[in-house]
DNA sequence: CTGTGTGCAAAGCATTTGCAAAATA
DNA sequence: TATTTTGCAAATGCTTTGCACACAG
């Protein structure tokens, strides 16, 4: 049984179609589409859901930590099927969102703590800079 | 002579009482607001100037970096008056931001080339937590 | 069968835009 | 005086809400 159905069965959220198709569609991307990206991508499969629907399921699904909520600074939000804190990196060409695999910053939550006189629990680190695809065009 | 007056004659670029009110008052104050906020602010000292105003200001003032954008993940930008790298931390209760002084992580780019295949230009880390004062009242 | 979730259309914010009048250089 | 900028109101883009109907539990 997998993450969702026993997560929403402990929370007793009801688990419908279009909630397991937006859930299913984060995991199953490593891009970090938009709710109007994921609207788009689900149409075809899905083409009576609504874009008010994959907003109210992506709320859900990030209140109970399926999916993680990125701002990487664009005025929208992007959406990540990864909930561990990881870091992201942008492209500032084509605007893509990439994750950063292999290092973490969990450890300055810490390191922080000398220089400010907050409880400090958790960071958001965003990248940004040239995509391979963009550093080559620029040639 | 300041910083504001030389930029905007290099850049010939218009020095209006409303742009450098905004810049002031983003210079004044270690807060860092949004353009409602500032609007709101400077509402008392100039009562004709508008919203869309401040967002025209807010906008010059950024592309000729004399103000730093940063968002923090609540649907809206911030403005900040200091222009260089540093970390910002916001607190998870009463949603305030605060600049973290005396740490650097701009030595982070570098860590990060070899996890990526970016050319790795800038970053943004933003830390949450519970300030001082939310941290006591919990109490 | 009960209550929660969906789909639609309308509303709500944050931000941008078009344009005539005002102000800077 | 020639542009640029302002202020207003309307427009836009993203997200949320209200409500009747549909569906999961």
């Amino acid at each position: 049984m997998d993450n969702i159905t026993t997560i929403f069965r402990e929370k007793k959220l009801k688990l419908t179609p279009q909630r397991i198709a937006v859930y299913k569609y984060l995991q199953s991307t490593t891009e970090h589409p938009s709710a109007e990206a994921i609207y788009k991508a689900l149409q075809p499969s899905y083409p009576t859901m609504s874009l008010a629907t994959v907003y109210k399921a992506l709320k859900t699904l990030v209140e109970v930590n399926l999916v993680q909520e990125l701002n990487v600074g664009e005025g929208n939000f992007r959406y990540d099927g990864k909930v561990d804190s990881h870091p992201h990196i942008q492209c500032m060409c084509c605007n893509k969102v990439d994750d950063i695999e292999g290092i973490s910053f969990s450890n300055l939550n810490e390191d922080v703590k000398n220089y400010t006189d907050y409880d400090v629990l958790t960071n958001k680190v965003y990248f940004y800079g040239l995509c391979s695809e963009c550093k080559n065009l620029s040639k």
